[in-house]
RNA sequence: GCCCCUGUGGCGGAAUUGGUAGACGCGCUCGACUCAAAAUCGAGUUCCGCAAGGAGUGCCCGUUCGACUCGGGCCAGGGGCACCA
């Protein structure tokens, strides 16, 4: 009476079971520990791809699992919806953005649900929906009024066909990605987020979060950039020019103040600036520096350029005038903007001293005795000892550093000084679909917060995208409004916020979502932080540093109180897939390639790369999802792979995920009533239910599944026994948070009562998970020569006599006496010849 | 350039605090069932060797009774940042 799993039949029933039955639906109420497994939500795109699978069904077990310990589990879904490929397919499709995103989720959706996933679908937001970015707006109204908004100059990269302003990453050598164009640097008027007043603390943080991944925090810790040095000022030898007076430099190796030969100012500093005003050479000068490209490649190989324009006194010798130049390659948003060169000691002052044949004073050596060991064509910015520095001579870097800096604040002249990488946060952006900044322009009032009561500030519908721009800017009437605050004629702010702003807090509007403001502080603290955060390591720095930043700002300002919003990370790899090119180069589609190699063409097998619809080698969920079912797409992606790393998709994968399912299914039908006890497999079935509940807590799906593949090898190899018949019951438990579907299947046929989804998770004996016998293993000088069975606890002299009696070690030994044995209990001898 | 991670069979990968390397899966080989195939089941599968035995976790050194694991030095692949003073 063997029957096959029929996967089709099983996950659209037990999918509406669940739904019908609000089986996965979070009680804010709920007396039970609480716990909130978040996923990175998805841009609606058009179609669910692997990479999602992979990602969803990695939360979905830990939420089932979680569920099953007895925790009130919230695992929510939505859609961070608002973005420029909705805006590119109004323009290329004509359709309307709202119209195409809306469509996209409603597809994406189903997808989702087909996979069965855990979610409380009740609580589903999209972002480009006034209902969650007219809250938005008045967080942003309270930021806005706490100080943390301001706005300020700033430079972008313009299409001036497009008439758009570009990421830089649309910037592809030097060209608009869709134009082609040559870009622009543009100033414009833009709204920024005081990210950096919570440097610190943002940098301090990372050290509670023990439970991210330490390449994560690491790259923050770099990408947030504390640096600590010394700010100082040279005096100018020439006042009379312009109102400036001193230089203000910074630097990390105040040691090395003996060995400057010259000062440099960015071309964007104000004394750059004061001299262009005056004088057409340093004006062309300074233009020239603003040539060229900003990619990585352009600014390797770029020269570096001065132009000399004034002298400098040295802070410590009133005789010693420095050059002070403008300079290429100091940039304005770092430090103070000005340098002073060392170029013994730092390469780039090196190669600029070099050109312009400035002094190359060795002011750090390995020892004392070589203060005069030439420079080997490059600068050393080692640490050592102090030469050729009055009065820091014979220190190490470190002393003369701080010894430096003591008198710099003792005379006045300097002080010691922190400098962060991180800037501010630009949210401005001039794009229609995306939440529009809650501000009104008056030429009275200045800029003005829209007040709460008129929020939300909706995103009008009649828009067209004919004309290059930004369609808020030339809507006929949208912009035109009364000032909030005279109601004098004003004007909307027409840019929209940086989607990240939409992604900073979603997972609070999850945890608490009233109609009339943000969220419910007790409620949404009730779920916060999330226990377990999923998503992609491409968010490592800005998604999860911005939502770092502003749960701080929200605290800050008393609406939250919430140190950190995601208390465990885990950024999981990609699915990736074989590429294939035909003859003449181009990319084939996985099933192209095969239909090819079908009609005996030749197919080129290329690397396997990242999912990815320029290389042509992705492989769509839905189908598969016909043809397998839910669980199998799900167990393969829990397979094999540790989630960290990149998963390969492949047909014998999906296909022996298949059969597994399968396999399952028979174990549960076979399984008949019988008699009698089983130790052995009862210790296995304890030792699998410890080991899966450990592996899904840490996240290591591939090692959980292994653990099943082991339980249903000993369950099959195993007699009937009533022991059997608990193992197959309690297994069905185990692999319920992996292949939902399948398990209740089983669990109903077998006249379980409720759902598996609702089971309690098993509990592990600890008795059982104690052998009473152990494997030793006999070594003669660390090299295996035999194993013994004996009493788990057995004495040391006992095992060492049956060690050195071994059949195997006497032949090793040949007669000779051994030196010494070495025994550790329940696991291994070693005797040393 | 700076910072970080990874390297184990044909492949994906396991391996408490140093203690039997290769669990589990894929693939492959042989066998059973079948007219045949699929599905399923059984046996085997790190390498050399008929065997006894030996070698083996990117390479070289070291610490240790014992090293995939710890230390030093290389090599290769990947990632992050980057004219950041």
């Amino acid at each position: 009476m063997a029957s096959r799993f029929n996967p089709t039949k099983a996950d659209a029933h037990w999918q509406t079971v669940w739904e019908d039955g609000g089986t996965f639906r979070a009680s804010d109420e709920s007396g039970r520990p609480k716990s909130y497994v978040l996923e990175m939500f998805p841009y609606p795109s058009g179609r669910i791809h692997m990479g999602h699978v992979r990602n969803y069904t990695m939360g979905d077990v830990l939420a089932r699992y979680r569920r099953m310990k007895g925790f009130e589990v919230l695992h929510p879904m939505g859609w961070d919806a608002f973005g420029m490929p909705a805006e590119n397919a109004a323009m290329e499709r004509k359709v309307h953005p709202g119209e195409w995103t809306r469509a996209n989720i409603a597809t994406m959706k189903a997808q989702l649900k087909r996979l069965g996933f855990a979610l409380d679908w009740s609580r589903e937001l999209a972002t480009c929906e006034p209902d969650y970015y007219g809250h938005e707006q008045a967080l942003f109204v309270d930021l806005f009024e706490a100080g943390l908004v301001y706005r300020k100059e700033s430079e972008v990269n313009w299409d001036p066909v497009d008439m758009t302003v570009l990421a830089n990453e649309q910037v592809i050598d030097g060209r608009g990605w869709r134009s082609g164009a040559l870009v622009e640097r543009r100033k414009l008027s833009q709204w920024f987020l005081k990210i950096t007043d919570f440097a610190e603390e943002l940098l301090d943080g990372l050290a509670t979060l023990d439970q991210w991944p330490d390449k994560v925090r690491l790259m923050q810790e770099n990408w947030i950039g504390k640096s600590r040095g010394m700010k100082f000022r040279f005096a100018l030898d020439a006042p009379e020019r312009g109102a400036i007076s001193e230089i203000e430099v910074y630097t990390t190796r105040p040691d090395t103040i003996f060995g400057a030969s010259f000062v440099a100012v960015s071309p964007d500093h104000p004394l750059a600036q004061a001299y262009a005003a005056n004088s057409e050479e340093v004006a062309a000068f300074i233009a020239r520096c603003k040539q060229g490209g900003t990619t990585a490649a352009e600014l390797e190989t770029a020269e570096k350029l001065g132009l000399e324009i004034a002298e400098a006194v040295h802070p410590l010798d009133p005789d010693w005038t420095l050059p002070v130049f403008i300079a290429n390659f100091v940039l304005m948003d770092y430090g103070t903007g000005a340098i002073f060169g060392v170029p013994a000691h730092d390469q780039r002052d090196f190669e600029f001293a070099t050109k312009y044949g400035l002094e190359i004073q060795r002011v750090v050596a390995a020892s004392a005795d070589q203060a005069d060991k030439p420079l080997g064509g490059e600068a050393e910015s080692g640490d050592g000892v102090m030469v050729n520095s009055r009065f820091l001579d014979g220190k190490d870097t470190e002393t003369a550093k701080a010894a430096v800096i003591a008198r710099a604040e003792a005379e006045g002249w300097g002080e010691g000084s922190v400098v962060w990488r991180l800037r501010d946060w630009g949210v401005s952006r001039q794009r229609y679909w995306g939440t529009p900044i809650p501000i009104v322009h008056c030429a009275g009032c200045g800029a003005v917060a829209v007040p709460k009561d008129q929020l939300p500030v909706i995103l009008p519908e009649d828009i067209d995208f004919e004309t290059p721009g930004n369609p808020l800017e030339r809507h006929p009437t949208w912009k035109h409004v009364a000032c909030p605050s005279c109601g004098g004629a004003a004007v909307r702010e027409t840019d929209t916020l940086d989607t990240f702003v939409d992604s900073s807090w979603y997972f609070i509007r999850f945890a608490s979502q009233p109609g009339d403001r943000p969220f419910d502080p007790k409620v949404a603290a009730s779920w916060l932080p999330v226990n377990q955060y999923i998503g992609g390591v491409e968010h490592a720095i800005l998604h999860l540093l911005y939502a770092r930043f502003w749960t701080r700002a929200l605290k800050h300002i008393g609406m939250i109180d919430l140190a950190e919003p995601f208390q465990g990370l885990f950024t999981q790899g990609m699915v990736t897939h074989r590429t294939y090119k035909d003859t003449d180069g181009n990319w084939l589609l996985p099933e192209e390639a095969e239909a090819a190699k079908a009609a005996g063409r030749q197919v080129e097998a290329g690397r396997v790369e990242k999912m990815s619809k320029s290389k042509r080698n992705t492989v769509d969920p839905e189908p598969i999802v016909d043809q397998y079912g839910a669980d199998a797409v799900r167990w393969f992606m829990l397979s094999d792979s540790p989630p960290e790393r990149d998963l390969e998709w492949s047909e014998a994968g999906i296909e022996g995920a298949w059969k597994f399912v399968n396999r399952l299914w028979r174990i549960s039908e076979a399984s008949e009533a019988a008699e009698g006890e089983d130790k052995t497999l009862d210790r296995k079935l304890h030792q699998t239910i410890a080991a899966i509940g450990t592996n899904i807590e840490a996240l290591a799906f591939n090692k959980a599944v292994a653990n099943i593949y082991e339980l249903a090898n000993a369950i099959e190899k195993a007699p009937p026994s009533a022991s059997r018949a608990t193992s197959v019951a309690t297994m069905m438990r185990l692999v319920a948070p992996m292949v939902p579907h399948v398990a209740e299947e089983a669990w109903a046929a077998a006249g379980h009562a409720g759902l598996v989804a609702d089971a309690a998770w098993p509990e592990a004996d600890p008795a059982l998970l104690i052998e009473d016998e152990v494997t030793i293993a006999i070594q003669v000088n660390g090299k295996l020569k035999d194993t013994i069975r004996a009493a788990k606890g057995a004495a040391k002299e006992e095992i060492e006599a049956m060690a050195v009696a071994n059949a195997a070690v006497q032949r090793t030994l040949a007669g000779a006496a051994p030196r010494k044995v070495i025994v550790v209990p329940d696991r291994l001898v070693n005797i040393v010849a």
